[in-house]
DNA sequence: TGCCAGGCCGGGT
DNA sequence: ACCCGGCATGGC
């Protein structure tokens, strides 16, 4: 049964780590600035962009509108790719300020698939980042997928590892509670357990709550 | 040193 | 529908 599967790992994971208290961020605007960051994209240097974010007194919406974009690009850059992702960020910010007055909270009045629609719309918010968004900014039960879900979940066994983010998603969807805090730590775990012992093309297998009788994580 | 990190886009076939 | 190159820093 695939619903006991996802609990067992669920239950397992959690017994060995604990609550992950996700998302590392103060406030839902920086959830979702962090989003973007990370974006195929160490934590570390994410963390050293929104540091510089904050020095400057700029990690709020209307701050990050009025920058110009050598300056945004300046203080993001440790976190990468940095001329493109101060483009994405102008675009979603642009966006939160038009439609939701640049609060996040607000964007929990309305249909959230619509809202799902809305980001994907905007350049540079993919599947990904748009439920990063969803999920642990604004509070709505859309399981996030990542590199480390695919790679845990099809080297289980569980789906193929060609299989497309909507089947991933759509695993988690119908087999457990559409809860947003079981979705928030799972997908924590995940990381973490990702980090920790499931690199690409090295398992690490030892250690992992998941590892027994060939089962590498 | 090369590999890796909490993707996404645009152009080509 | 797929495939691919580009985007870039910092840690190990």
């Amino acid at each position: 049964m695939i619903e006991e599967k996802l609990k067992n790992i669920y239950a397992r994971l959690f017994d060995s780590f604990g609550p992950q208290h996700w998302w590392p961020g103060d406030t839902p605007f920086e959830v979702a600035v962090g989003a973007v960051l990370t974006q195929n994209t160490n934590w570390g240097n994410v963390e050293k962009a929104i540091a510089n974010l904050k020095n400057a007194n700029a990690l709020c919406p209307v701050a990050m509108d009025r920058m110009s974009e050598p300056r945004l690009a300046k203080l993001i850059r440790p976190s990468g790719y940095y001329n493109v992702k101060t483009a994405r960020l102008k675009a979603l910010i642009s966006f939160l300020i038009r439609d939701y007055q640049g609060n996040i909270q607000r964007m929990k009045k309305g249909k959230p698939q619509e809202l799902r629609k809305k980001l994907l719309g905007i350049n540079g918010i993919g599947q990904e980042t748009a439920d990063s968004i969803l999920l642990y900014a604004v509070g709505v039960p859309y399981f996030v997928v990542d590199a480390y879900t695919k790679r845990m979940f099809s080297r289980h066994g569980i789906l193929s590892a060609d299989s497309e983010y909507e089947d991933f998603q759509e695993l988690f969807h119908s087999n457990l509670a559409r809860d947003a805090g079981l979705y928030n730590e799972y997908h924590a775990l995940i990381v973490k357990t990702g980090k920790t012992f499931c690199r690409p093309r090295d398992p690490l297998c030892g250690d992992c709550p998941l590892s027994e009788k060939g089962l590498p994580i």
